[in-house]
DNA sequence: CAGTCGTGGCA
DNA sequence: TTGCCAAGACT
């Protein structure tokens, strides 16, 4: 029942026989391979999804919004193998909003465990405290709301809007980038960071029906997700294999610009993990000597602790101790 | 806008 | 072994 501006698409129009993507096909005849119409994607991906779906916890019928919305935060660079039994444990703690917000920030990144960028549990908790204080301990439905709680981007609105209240939006994140970088540009991978361009592609495959359009966004990504995978593409059980831009095209090589390769020994993440990882195994406060002892170079160390300090992850308490946050 | 922010598995 | 990658957000 809501309208909220960007990825959610222009309002459907009354219903006629208009420019509806069902009732095309001549049009599609004059230019040899060219690029597939997002409508002829829609069945057999739609069907696919059917059949192949992963079973996980959160899309189950009644898991509910906070489940969709905890497992997107976990889901956020991380893959699903390492989320499930963190996610298991996380909903078994704190089944509502409500139950995170009365805890102590500290502790939602104990229980964020290893999963990486520890950042994201301190927002999932800031977020679950605005949700109790603003939304009455509900999640709220509207792309705006979601957006404008701590951690939500563009893409974990649209994808709460989509999954948990099966609203229509283009929900991009980087599956379905490289989908449709293949199966409509033509290209090996997609760009780099997400575009403009990525948006408004997504938004003009949108089926015109709600929950169709629903089952599309999570139709694509898990398509991107099991079959059009970043590095071996499993081509030969894609249901899209003859719709393909790209294969059509011969499947050539990715030729952009080089990809970025992150580097992680001696950085000051990895100082922060061994840090964050000594504070998060103790139940209270750490004297900073046994700190110490995480890394040798004292000039990075100190910079690391302060930034966690900074973001919030670490509180500085007496006698030169520190502790996650109360 | 480019940089920063964890962690671990796999080709 | 090592580089690449995994449902991004924020500054």
């Amino acid at each position: 029942m809501s309208d909220s501006p960007l990825p959610h698409t222009p309002a459907r129009t009354p219903r006629s026989a208009s420019s509806a993507p069902a009732a095309r096909s001549a049009s599609a005849r004059s230019s040899a391979p060219a690029a597939p119409s997002a409508s002829a994607l829609h069945e057999p991906i739609l069907d696919w999804y059917a059949e192949n779906a992963r079973t996980l916890p959160w899309r189950e019928p009644d898991a509910g919004a906070w489940a969709v919305m905890v497992s997107e935060f976990m889901l956020q660079q991380t893959p699903v193998a390492r989320v499930l039994p963190a996610y298991e444990r996380w909903m078994q703690r704190w089944p509502k909003p409500a139950d995170l917000a009365a805890e102590a920030p500290g502790e939602a990144v104990r229980a964020w465990d290893r999963l990486g960028y520890p950042r994201r549990a301190l927002r999932l908790h800031a977020a679950a405290k605005a949700i109790v204080e603003e939304h009455g301990g509900v999640v709220p439905d509207d792309h705006a709301a979601l957006l404008a709680l701590p951690g939500v981007g563009t893409y974990t609105a649209a994808a709460i809007a989509s999954f948990a209240y099966g609203q229509r939006h283009a929900v991009v994140d980087t599956n379905v980038r490289r989908v449709f970088a293949r199966a409509i540009t033509g290209s090996a991978q997609p760009t780099i960071s997400p575009t403009a361009a990525d948006l408004r592609l997504a938004i003009s495959a949108l089926p015109a029906d709600e929950s169709t359009a629903a089952r599309w966004a999570i139709a694509t990504m898990e398509l991107g997700a099991l079959i059009c995978t970043a590095r071996t593409p499993r081509c030969a059980d894609c249901p899209i294999q003859s719709n393909c831009a790209w294969v059509l095209a011969g499947s050539p090589p990715y030729d952009g610009p080089p990809r970025k390769g992150q580097t992680y020994e001696g950085t000051d993440r990895q100082v922060r993990g061994r840090l964050l990882a000594v504070l998060r195994a103790a139940q209270g406060p750490v004297p900073k000597s046994e700190l110490d002892a995480c890394w040798p170079e004292q000039i990075q160390r100190e910079r690391a602790l302060d930034g966690l300090v900074a973001d919030g992850l670490v509180d500085p308490v007496a006698n030169n101790s520190y502790r996650l946050p109360a």
